[in-house]
RNA sequence: GGUCCGAUGGCAGAAUGGCUAUGUAGCGGACUGCAAAUCCGUGUAUGUGGGUUCGAUUCCCGCUCGGACCUCCA
């Protein structure tokens, strides 16, 4: 592993370029936020997750062990918002939730992590952590609720790069009376009868939705761990008290080593999310093409900029896929070759995927001329990056359970014939008629083969 | 209002104190009965005003514009 470049990552916490240099190299420990499962995820949602498959794919590939643990927020107002507005069970809305997205992410291919909590079945790490808290001075109870006292943190604010006292001059909501301060959020909140809600000693109620995180990563990563990531716009607050909330149970320790933050995914140049209406969903997006083609979209710009989503964008990376499937179709990969080293030091750079794709078309364009070491590389790279899950005659021809092979294959042959009888209006006519049904057929000089289009 | 990030060719997008990627789209050509695919060729860019420097797209400052966060958000 020494001759490998050494890893270095955005910190957002620094907000410098860091060498990365894992607690205990035997165990690397990343902690992402998942969902809160009230609804599909949409294609912002997805961009963290793909963000976290890639970083988590190259660090299988250079240390022993990787604990990758992605949690799922399963008890919150807006599940149960959703849940009474569908009048049905909650836990019948979060079930079907998490199985749409665990569907989702597979089609894109997206690793599952090694632990997935979910935040209902560590309701006690919580309430321990919340003990903790106040024995230690750093919440209090107020009116049934469990509140954080961010005063009581001096570091407050350091994450994020923020004061209290400048966030208090812009707060633009109403301040609930019982905090000490503006800033202070809820550790646990009473929940009303007809509630979810789980008995504590400071009542029945529920879980503030920062402390999840802080029990769960603890309970399955320790005190002290090497990433942790999530969308930008979960640096403030979420993140700033997670880091809280954690530092204060366990004041000599780290909680993450590395924050990661992932750039937001903009449609029409704004921010794409639920409550602007202006999203859409996997399944949307997997309708218009396939889920390689998404991911090299995503894979087309840095996890740290923004990337503005279009329909056409999507083209553009389907047509790139195809050109990459030609070329392994031209000349088929050996299946074991090690990932090349310019995409494992483009990689290497604070997982520099742009240029790693650079990469990937050299091979294509040496692949296409048959050079074997080139699609080799292709094929190794496309595999670090999660792509060329296909043959390339999946690919090209899709599930062929689902079309009549044999009578393309018969149309074939009859615009064969025609064309070697010098009836190309007839010929011509079959093609259209193909097209018509998806299928586009090409002349090479090894004869004609098709695909869908 | 506060904090932060960004601005590179039609679009996407790297890199770099001097040699100006890469892809895609466009255009021209080869191949083809015509297409498709493939191949060859080709134009266009560092928001703006200063500063440092022999030299700035790159470093520094101002400005403009865009976005995120400050409220649930990946």
């Amino acid at each position: 592993m020494s001759h490998l470049p050494p890893l270095r990552l955005h910190n957002s916490h620094t907000r410098s370029l860091e060498v990365v240099t894992p607690i205990t190299p035997d165990n690397f420990r990343v902690y992402f936020c998942g969902p809160t499962v009230y609804d599909r995820v949409h294609l912002g949602n997805l961009r963290s997750m793909l963000c976290a498959d890639i970083l988590i794919r190259f660090l299988r590939a250079r240390y022993p062990r990787v604990t990758y643990v992605r949690n799922i927020t399963d008890i919150d107002d807006k599940i149960i918002i959703r849940a009474h507005e569908n009048q049905e069970p909650i836990e019948a809305l979060t079930h079907r939730t998490i199985e749409d997205f665990h569907e989702d992410l597979a089609a894109l291919n997206i690793l599952p992590p090694d632990i997935e909590p979910r935040a209902t079945q560590h309701i006690e790490a919580m309430l321990h952590m919340i003990e903790q808290l106040i024995n230690r001075g750093h919440a209090y109870v107020a009116e049934g609720n469990v509140l954080f006292d961010v005063r009581s943190f001096p570091s407050y604010g350091a994450l994020s790069g923020r004061s209290l006292d400048s966030l208090r001059a812009g707060t633009r909501i109403d301040v609930a009376s019982y905090k000490r301060d503006p800033g202070d959020f809820v550790l646990w909140k009473p929940s009303p009868p007809g509630e979810p809600g789980w008995e504590s000693p400071y009542g029945r109620g529920r879980p503030g939705w920062h402390i999840e995180c802080s029990a769960m990563s603890q309970h399955y990563l320790g005190d002290s761990f090497d990433i942790h990531g999530g969308g930008s716009d979960l640096l403030f607050p979420h993140h700033e008290n997670e880091r809280a909330q954690s530092l204060c149970c366990a004041p000599k320790n780290e909680f993450a080593r590395h924050w990661l933050h992932v750039g937001m995914l903009l449609s029409n140049s704004e921010k794409m999310s639920k409550s602007l209406g202006n999203f859409h969903t996997i399944r949307d997006a997997l309708d218009h093409a396939p889920a390689e083609a998404l991911r090299l979209l995503y894979l087309s710009s840095h996890y740290r900029s923004m990337l503005d989503f279009t329909w056409e964008k999507l083209d553009e990376a389907r047509r790139i896929m195809d050109r990459f499937y030609r070329a392994l179709e031209k000349t088929p990969p050996h299946k074991n070759t090690p990932p090349p080293g310019a995409i494992i030091h483009a990689l290497s750079d604070d997982l520099n995927t742009p240029l790693a794709l650079t990469e990937l078309h050299q091979f294509a364009d040496a692949a296409m001329t048959g050079q074997q070491d080139a699609a080799d590389h292709l094929y190794a790279a496309g595999q670090l990056l999660g792509l060329f899950a296909s043959t390339p005659g999946e690919w090209f021809q899709g599930d062929t359970a689902s079309l009549d092979t044999s009578k393309i294959e018969q149309k074939i042959e009859e615009r064969l014939a025609a064309r070697k009888a010098k009836d190309f209006a007839k010929a011509d006519a079959i093609r259209d008629q193909l097209a018509e049904q998806g299928i586009l057929l090409e002349d090479g000089p090894n004869g004609t083969t098709w695909r869908k289009a």
